[in-house]
RNA sequence: GCGGGCGUGGCGGAAUGGCAGACGCGAUAGACUUAGGAUCUAUUGGGCAACCGUGGAGGUUCGAGUCCUCUCGCCCGCACCA
């Protein structure tokens, strides 16, 4: 009998499932707890990808060896299941977005169980489950009742190809995240999330998280946390003023004018009779252009000025005032002080528009803006200060001036929440005929989807539900008032803010969770997943958590403390796997024509987990190959024979090495580096004239982690009954890796010329010794004067010579 | 431009500051075979050698792929955020 893998995986799916083999009772206090989280996938009609695989396979692997460690494993798996691609599947062949949704999960669940992830099912939660997105819109009511959730009228990011509003971070380059349309800027009424009011907690806690560096800098850079000053400039011979932020206050005797974004709100007041015309032309144009046209460092800086002057505070100067798009009206106050002697912006609009320079730094201004640190010059007290200690002179000044006070500013905006589309949780509000909004009582919650003709949204943006029946719109309250219904839905980020909460108990009825369990399991300790989501999905859960947090619902205030991305996995040729270039490599096909084990082992070996890597069809045989060649070892009859529980001592080295580096390394997510030191036990056990079945029995346990059907049949074939879920660990004796003679390589001046075999216990004279007599070295020593010698105790010894 | 990461054989990749290239892929030779795209054995960074080799140039150190400075190249984010 050779492997015949689809048989094994066929047999131990089967078992498994029959068996409840995963099964975690998150009630059961008495074993510490392990939670380990895949990002869950939306159930797209295209099914699994060999991408998914790999993070899967490493979670699953720290799942099972966390098992037999003695943990209470949390491992689940669910849906991200509403979403774009579902509705417009609907809209183009008439179905309910359901039902091709269900069919796709059903189909990922199929191919999820043929790779042999150990997930407990009986946790499964899909975000279109009304008992899962009754406790989202839950959520939202908490979030309504503590005014972080608005309506606001405000410019939105608008996609006219799909019809919905889009959150900033879901427009890229001017156009949608997803399909890639174009997006336009206009005002419309929207349900916003006050994430702003967390920034600071945001930014903050990053620094606790056992994180990326790139995904924690990328999530500081969004929030975009910066300290400075905010400055008031009066307006000459007006009553008006203006503040604007500056981050290099130092500089403040250089500003010889200020700028206004268009959409400032003084912009129409300030402007002078003559320079009106001008300045509403301008203004009318910059509005009209999309954010894409206006933004970018190489963009020409245009303005206009508004004919009036304004004043500096700290020295008096009378400075004219423009408006110019290259100033934003959504950082800071959307006016800015302008010293073009050193910000590069200001030196290209300054030359432009012929304006005043004045500098302040010493440096040359010849060419290009100064921006480095100097002595401060034409800057009256501040003169000779450093950009640091001119900072603190200037601020202190205008703070007792009171013209001026420190403010932090950060990027991060308020998050757009509400889309116009139909497959999405309903907001559970409704706008009375007074006009004020009404929350929904949460004892009527869920709120759910109206069965619908049609589902696509009206041209000018009315979403979908603005369509439904008037059974659906119409509501009243308690109390008698009447009112509709809000018929904007969330955006699919909502559900995966908080899936992992409910993962914990998902058949709740009376709360989004139990709270024993809640403070039991939470945060999360390892989180995987795709680096895609490392601003928009990982802040939104960090804030959702966080305000729950405050509320008293979760007893920590992050919920994910530890997180890894798997590297994506390209095509055979490097290049990212997409069918224009037909090197797509479809999971379905790998697992029947190598088995799930092989696609497992191969992913794994390929390289390190967050690497980027290739896929290669001949690692993928090689993999296969590697599994044959364990398999051998117990299934062909010369082989079996040498298993015996007598000890063999060749092995003994091997095995607890192998023990605690396969430990550390699954621990370290070094899945590569294990399976190497994996085949090189298996090599010795080739040569080995005798197995000892301990030793083999704990290897079929490591190796079962990451291919679980086959070494689930090596376990069986054995002699065990029982699954391998719960065996306990295989444990390394340390005593078994101190070795009797050590290997101590001997060089000179730092070139290695010979290695000595030495006893463990060698002193370091008697090393020395054997180093300065031994026939290979002492050809290099000859002639010379020995200067010195270095020993590290088992590892090295080198000789100086002149 | 800014931030983060990475440059090691023909390829994927190993190396707590201590024998560079573990392990695998590929390749070469041989064995067993009717056969071999199965399996096993041996070899496999370059060079005849001394030696030379971790993108390049310096530096620290007894000793550097690893630490420091500069530089080149690639990947990923962000990008007029004042």
């Amino acid at each position: 009998m050779s492997y015949d893998y689809k048989n094994i995986e066929t047999k131990w799916a089967e078992a498994w499932a029959a068996q409840n083999a995963f099964y975690c009772d998150t009630h059961d206090f008495s074993k510490p707890k392990y939670y380990v989280l895949d990002m869950f996938p939306y159930p797209s009609g295209q099914g699994l990808h060999v991408g998914h695989p790999e993070g899967y396979t490493a979670s699953d692997i720290v799942a099972r060896m966390k098992r037999m460690q003695g943990f209470n494993v949390l491992h689940p798996m669910g849906w991200d299941a509403f979403g774009l691609p579902a509705e417009q599947f609907a809209i183009k062949n008439n179905v309910h977005p359901e039902v091709f949704t269900r069919k796709n999960i059903e189909n990922f669940k199929k191919q999820i169980n043929a790779l042999g992830f150990s997930y407990d099912w009986s946790k499964e939660v899909a975000t279109i489950d009304v008992d899962y997105y009754k406790w989202t819109q839950w959520i939202f009511l908490q979030l309504y009742a503590h005014d972080l959730a608005y309506v606001s009228n405000i410019p939105v990011n608008y996609c006219p190809e799909l019809g919905t509003v889009l959150a900033n971070e879901e427009v890229v380059d001017g156009k949608s995240e997803v399909g890639g349309f174009p997006v336009i800027r206009m005002p419309m009424r929207q349900w916003v999330l006050k994430i702003t009011e967390y920034a600071d907690r945001l930014a903050e806690d990053l620094d606790e998280l056992n994180w990326p560096k790139s995904t924690l800098e990328m999530q500081r850079n969004w929030i975009g946390r910066s300290e400075g000053v905010a400055i008031t400039f009066q307006i000459e011979d007006h009553k008006e003023s203006f503040q604007v932020f500056t981050t290099r206050v130092d500089t403040l005797f250089g500003c010889t004018y200020c700028c206004l974004a268009p959409e400032h709100p003084l912009v129409s007041t300030l402007a002078s009779a003559e320079q009106k015309e001008a300045v509403e032309a301008y203004v009318k144009a910059a509005s009209a252009k999309s954010d894409l046209a206006r933004t970018g460092t190489e963009k020409e800086k245009t303005g206009v000025y508004l004919g009036v002057h304004a004043i500096n505070p700290i020295n008096g100067k009378s400075i004219p005032v423009y408006v110019a798009d290259y100033v934003l009206g959504s950082y800071g106050s959307g006016a800015v002080m302008a010293v073009p002697a050193h910000d590069e912006r200001d030196y290209a609009f300054a030359k432009k528009h012929g304006l005043e320079m004045i500098q302040v730094l010493e440096g040359d201004i010849s060419e290009n803006a100064f921006t480095g640190d100097a002595k401060h010059i034409h800057s009256d007290f501040a003169d000779g200060l450093n950009i640091a200690d001119a900072k603190l002179a200037i601020t202190k000044k205008l703070v007792e001036m009171g013209a001026g006070d420190r403010v932090i500013n950060y990027k991060l905006r308020d998050w757009i929440f509400s889309r116009q589309r139909y497959w999405g949780e309903p907001i559970p509000m409704v706008t009375l005929e007074d006009g004020t909004e009404f929350p929904i009582p949460e004892d009527q919650l869920p709120i759910t989807l109206p069965e619908m003709d049609k589902y696509q949204p009206s041209s000018g943006g009315k979403p979908p539900l603005a369509m439904a029946p008037s059974s659906w719109l119409d509501y009243v309250t308690p109390d008698g008032r009447e009112g509709t219904r809000e018929t904007n839905t969330m955006p699919q980020w909502a559900g995966s803010c908080w899936y992992y909460i409910r993962y914990i108990d998902p058949h709740n009825p009376d709360a989004i969770c139990d709270e024993k369990l809640l403070k039991h399991w939470l945060p999360v300790d390892l989180y995987i997943g795709g680096a895609e989501h490392a601003v928009l999905h990982l802040l939104y859960a960090r804030f959702w958590h966080k305000f729950l947090y405050d509320i008293g619902v979760v007893g920590c205030k992050e919920p994910f403390q530890r997180l890894f991305h798997q590297g994506m996995i390209l095509g055979e040729n490097g290049e990212k796997m997409s069918k224009s270039r037909g090197n797509v490599v479809n999971p379905d096909e790998i697992i029947a024509s190598h088995g799930a084990d092989s696609l497992r082992l191969f992913e794994m070996f390929a390289g390190p987990l967050n690497e980027v890597k290739p896929w290669s069809t001949t690692g993928l045989d090689g993999a296969h190959r590697f599994i044959e060649r364990v398999y051998r070892l117990i299934d062909e009859p010369s082989f079996a024979s040498k298993i015996s529980d007598e000890n063999s001592k060749e092995l003994d080295y091997s095995y607890n090495f192998l023990v605690k580096k396969v430990t550390a390394d699954f621990e370290d997510l070094a899945f590569n580096t294990a399976i190497a030191q994996m085949m090189v036990f298996i090599n010795d056990c080739y040569k080995a004239k005798s197995l000892y079945r301990p030793y083999i029995e704990g290897f079929v346990q490591m190796f079962s982690c990451i291919c679980p059907f086959v070494g689930q049949e090596m376990w069986a074939r054995l002699g065990h009954e029982e699954l391998l879920t719960y065996v306990a660990w295989p444990k390394c004796d340390e005593a078994k890796l101190v070795k009797d003679e050590v290997k101590i390589p001997v060089s000179v001046n730092g070139k290695t010329r010979n290695v000595l075999l030495l006893p463990a216990d060698s002193s370091e004279e008697e090393v020395k010794a054997a180093a300065l007599n031994d026939e290979r070295v002492k050809p290099f020593l000859e002639g010379k004067e020995i200067k010195k010698v270095i020993y590290v105790k088992g590892r090295i010894l080198n000789i100086v010579v002149a």
